[in-house]
DNA sequence: ATACCATGAACAG
DNA sequence: TGTTCCTGGTATC
């Protein structure tokens, strides 16, 4: 269930378990990983995140990719490596030193694939700013959004416009601001894109705080809580029949490839 | 047993 | 715009 704030989470955690560790790498069902044994024995020395992409420094120079599509995951095991089951793309194991050894398993990735810094590059000149990051300009999305006569929610999905957001986001950020999604960028006011940006970016924080999606505020709703509002996992408008907030039925429409939702009172 | 759907994205034409 | 690739859970027969 990746969007950006389970790529940034993974970064957090795979940067704490395997930074400055050598490590064995191997691709048991060989397939997407072309070239990644070759890495075996070499010190990883950053794992970076950017929108959904992940990127493995290693010290030789080498930069492993990893996106995991709608798909891909993660598994971790504690101890000796355990026998490889199934179609397991690509295998991370760390347990040559002094630290308890650990092995991590990637399943369904959409790419995963070994390279130079100068693809990396290549890879991230694509993307636009992710709210995530300390180096994110907030202004190339908030100039390029009113620019555009396309659909503000389909922008949102456009990894070029802005990286990390996906389905659940797209649905809830523009909840929050009371926008409906088929409105052109350029037909949003400064203050409304300027809010997308702000939101996305406290709605992400937060996801990666809480390592699931969390986007309703309970304090904020008239009625009674639904028991997920209550656990934090419930959403205004994403897959709903009606509005967590007001009741009204939900609209739901393609945009942008994917199936949209929004409300038709709550989004002008 | 089979179909379909999903928090993604590249590619062909 | 349509097709294709990933995997797994749920619905449908």
């Amino acid at each position: 269930m990746p969007e950006g704030h389970t790529i940034h989470q993974l970064a957090r955690d795979h940067r704490k378990l395997l930074v400055g560790r050598r490590l064995a790498v191997s691709s048991p069902q060989g397939r997407s990983a072309a070239g990644a044994a070759a890495l075996t024995g070499g010190r990883l020395d950053d794992v970076e995140a950017f929108g959904k992409h992940l990127f493995y420094d290693w010290a030789a120079g080498d930069v492993l990719h990893v996106h995991l599509g709608l798909f891909g995951r993660f598994l971790l095991h504690r101890g000796p490596p355990p026998p490889p089951v199934g179609a397991i793309r690509l295998r991370l194991s760390a347990g040559d030193d002094d630290h308890p050894p650990v092995t991590l398993d990637l399943r369904g990735p959409t790419d995963c694939s070994v390279g130079t810094p100068d693809d990396r590059d290549a890879i991230v000149d694509r993307l636009g700013p992710d709210p995530l990051r300390r180096d994110a300009d907030p202004e190339r999305f908030i100039a390029a959004a009113g620019r555009t006569s396309r659909a503000i929610g389909a922008l949102l999905l456009d990894q070029s416009m802005i990286a990390g957001l996906g389905n659940v986001y797209r649905a809830e950020v523009l909840f929050v601001c009371g926008i409906d999604p088929r409105r052109a960028g350029r037909d949003l006011s400064e203050a409304e894109r300027r809010c997308l940006w702000t939101t996305a970016a406290s709605m992400l924080r937060k996801g990666v705080r809480e390592r699931r999606i969390v986007t309703v505020d309970p304090s904020e709703l008239d009625g009674p809580l639904p028991r997920e509002a209550a656990r934090g996992e419930a959403t205004y408008a994403y897959h709903r029949a009606t509005c967590l907030r007001c009741g009204s039925p939900i609209e739901r429409f393609e945009l942008g490839n994917r199936n949209c939702y929004a409300c038709p009172v709550c989004q002008r």
